[in-house]
DNA sequence: GTGGTCTAGACCACT
DNA sequence: GTGGTCTAGACCACG
């Protein structure tokens, strides 16, 4: 029941990324039925519309299909869920890249600082 | 003249970063005068109130002074500096990593792929 | 619809030592709602920008949280307005009695001189 | 030689109030003669049309006589000494008390508070 | 409807 | 000329 948003990230885009993760995760699986909007809103405690918007951009995204009348799924496709990985790896390094330099700081520094502080967040 | 605004954050907080960066990096050293509102607000091409504010929250992390008519210098408290370069580096690190754990993928892989992207982007 | 504004002091530092007046003294309390930017800036006849700035010192201050979409709350951290009372009253009169020594007046005649003023004013 | 200002108090403001507050305690007599504006304003390390300023104003507060070619002097008329006293006395007074009000805080647990605190301050 | 950002342009206070 | 405040009005992102 992750109810912990940050103040400062839309709150949409959060809930994208953690489905998103589940996918890449496996936690989702490729054909596997999401909750409704406004269960899974009530789950996660937000408003029916933001997770509306949620799911819309899923599907965009072409993570998930929605069927009429029988609710959203993870697409089947798993090509797309690789490559859907792939681009958010990509996206991810990269915005981190360019921060790490606006910044003035040396990639290397920013590796071994990683490096270090590992996976000891939660 | 650079007038490169990333379309999806706040122009006063993408030129924060860049004075950071300056300061960061010292290529604005301690008690360096700044351009003043106005003219780095021509330079830069967005408005003088957006500048205004740009300078005025420098000021309230205090990498920045205000001189009453005499413009704004950068400080020459050193500490402060070296402080702020280990803020931005743990803040940078730390969105980072949970970004990237909320999504599915384990530090090393990020490590790894960081390296072989390394300083290619200037 | 108090638009009386001293002449001399910014209109939105007024507007924040007025708010911050109304949740030391209780008049807002934890947890509730502040009006609305809009509606406030209209309620005391000030532009929405102007009100725009006051909230979002009055967050700085950890006044007040801003949930997005929602409105400005004041804080629920019964502590932080404890301490920002206290805050309030040292600044006060620090500054008060600086004024006092740098006029060559004794802390002891002023004393007594507010004791005499009293209350008269509301 | 006192080149302490208060960052957000108006440098000639707190320049009027150290020489009223000199008039006043007596550390200038009534006919003593002020240094010129230009020695005073390098004693004190601010822009000379600052001190210009100063001068002027307290001209206009008629605590200082200008002659012609001879300098500025503070004011021999003593009815006018006292008499400020009172008027700064009552300004500060009533500014404190505006601002004591303003913020929540009843007339008494300020004076008890300023008692606790009485001269410790420079 | 809510907060947040941005522009344009004016006016003031300070040095 | 410098920073600072304020208005007016527009447009966007979020819930």
């Amino acid at each position: 029941m992750g109810i912990d948003f940050l103040p400062d990230k839309p709150i949409y885009q959060q809930l994208i990324e953690r489905i998103v993760g589940d996918v890449i995760r496996g936690t989702l699986s490729p054909g596997e039925k999401l909750p409704s909007v406004r269960e899974y809103a009530v789950t996660v405690g937000v408003n029916a519309n933001t997770m509306q918007r949620v799911y819309k951009e899923l599907e965009q995204m072409e993570i998930t299909e929605t069927r009429r009348g029988q609710g959203s799924f993870v697409t089947e496709d798993v090509r797309r869920i690789v490559e859907l990985r792939d681009e958010m790896k990509e996206q991810l390094v990269s915005s981190f890249i360019q921060s790490v330099e606006a910044l003035g700081f040396t990639a290397s520094e920013m590796i071994s600082y990683l490096q270090e502080r590992g996976g000891e967040n939660d």
